[in-house]
DNA sequence: ATTTACTTGTGTTTTGATTAACAATATGTA
DNA sequence: TACATATTGTTAATCAAAACACAAGTAAAT
């Protein structure tokens, strides 16, 4: 199975199952079934398994799967790039928010360049990490090998800075400002309108 | 056609519209193809169509369709609600950054409270919007009539949190925590997990 | 009046993910 | 050994959203 190839949503998954095992379930237990599982993550115990099956893990059938291995697993398989280089672009309350995010948690992301206009900010270190105009961004991308870019600026020219990113050699982009992008065949891009997702939930909350 | 059937993903286009139509094309022109609003949220033609039959709306042969009547329309449906109040839980910098977000944004949701655990920050208002212990949660969330809740707490007892809240009679939560929900009938859900996203975005960047 | 070019509106098909169903398997017990 | 139980692994069915394809309508050009 091409490993590319795995759905979205189980990908998400198997960052939720391994974020849960190893916080919760790695210290009191050695094994877990997959009811227990999608009981911790409001799933059903089959798309637990589906998902297992499409990662091609096995667990026994009576003592399900054993934590450790299976936290092994899930690694190999989404953290497979090694250590990943990012940069915050925009050092609003959003970006930092993101950049403390990123540094407590165990993750193998890394921030590694802070971009934002601002002579206040700019030159001045933030959470130790270095903040650099926005005019550099090729340079510091191909010298820190940057592969994620995530966009918080409020910016009207959001969209020409991202094909200049994703131009620098930026192959993921998370796309937090309200202008929907279109990149290049190849640069993976998610997208997130914290407006129009407020605006989902006041619909469909009842009165 | 029951409003509420509406597929998640037309309320989330139907507000993009909007805020292209009104931002964008408003002021130069009277009326749009599909394939112009289309090719502007880079979507495919075919899809605004549906989203339109599926609202009711129509548009002329000719001409497409009315930049003003096709505002009125999107609005009528997802602002169907009328004005909504909404709470954020926790002023960190995601909860100071949607705060900001909302009252920059010509929007119908007002944040009418905020709520948070750290002395320094309570009974100090942020951007004009008060903010008080999460422990007055209840009280305040009958007084001001609070709708939408809206969580950026770091915190483990998120979800406990969660159930008050929805006993408080909030009928939408949104939640960043990266705690997995699981709320009564009748209250929507929705969830964002930052850390996963990233992990999915970095999963997929080719290397 | 006819044709042409372009658009909307919608039935049909395709796609992809989730859910349901169940066969296969391991373990403990009589 | 045979049986009961509980779980996994996988095939098949269901479902919903998106893409396709085209009939129908309209205005302009000939």
């Amino acid at each position: 199975m091409d490993i590319k190839k795995l759905p979205e949503g189980t990908i998400e998954r198997l960052s939720k199952y391994r974020r849960c095992l190893t916080t919760y379930c790695k210290f009191y237990r050695e094994n877990i079934f997959s009811h227990e599982l999608a009981r911790n993550l409001h799933l059903t115990p089959e798309q637990v398994r589906r998902d297992m099956m499409l990662i091609g893990h096995s667990g026994s059938h009576k003592n399900g799967y054993n934590i450790e291995e299976l936290v092994e697993k899930i690694s190999e398989v989404i953290d497979c790039r090694g250590k990943t280089n990012v940069a915050v672009f925009g050092l609003g309350n959003l970006g930092q928010a993101i950049v403390r995010y990123l540094q407590d948690k165990e993750t193998r992301l890394n921030v590694e360049a802070i971009f934002d206009v601002n002579p206040e900010k700019i030159n001045k270190p933030f959470l130790s990490v270095d903040c650099y105009h926005i005019k550099d961004l090729k340079r510091i991308i191909k010298e820190k090998d940057i592969r994620i870019a995530v966009l918080t600026l409020p910016g009207d020219d959001a969209h020409d800075m991202a094909l200049e990113i994703a131009e620098a050699g930026v192959t993921g982009i998370m796309n937090f400002t309200p202008v929907p992008l279109k990149l290049p065949e190849g640069v993976f891009l998610e997208e997130y309108d914290i407006l129009t997702s407020l605006e989902k939930v006041a619909f469909f909350a009842k009165k």
